[in-house]
DNA sequence: TCGGTGACGCGTT
DNA sequence: GAACGCGCCACCG
């Protein structure tokens, strides 16, 4: 297959293989994807997902930050989620991506 | 068809 | 390190 554009269900797959106690980000679901350039695209996706099947909540930005967004409250759950897989942020608020990062190669 | 917006990332200052 | 600019592209009015 040669898809020639990024597509939701692509994305959501590949974030249902993030380990739990697993961090991944925007541009690294992108890439695997087949797609280096669109980490914005994932983020959109992400955004239409009401699936709670997809582990969502392992995505954050490239600085290791949860990024903001419009629902209220949405950033503290997905730190609360990703604490309770064992995931530990630091003094700044935010995860050691050196530690927690998905390594795939 | 066009422009604004958005859960991003990277290079430059 | 932080701020800014630009590239990317789906979605909506």
């Amino acid at each position: 297959m040669c898809a020639h554009r990024l597509n939701h269900e692509q994305i959501y797959s590949l974030v249902r293989a993030i380990p739990k106690g697993c961090v991944a980000t925007y541009g690294q679901i992108a890439a695997l994807a087949g797609f280096p350039r669109h980490a914005r695209q994932v983020g959109y996706a992400l955004a239409a997902l009401n699936d709670d099947s997809v582990p969502w909540h392992r995505v954050i930005n490239s600085q290791g930050v949860i990024s903001e967004r419009a629902r209220p409250g949405a950033v503290e759950w997905q730190r609360l989620l990703l604490e309770d897989e064992g995931v530990v942020f630091d003094h700044r608020g935010r995860v050691p991506l050196k530690k927690y990062q998905w390594q795939t190669d």
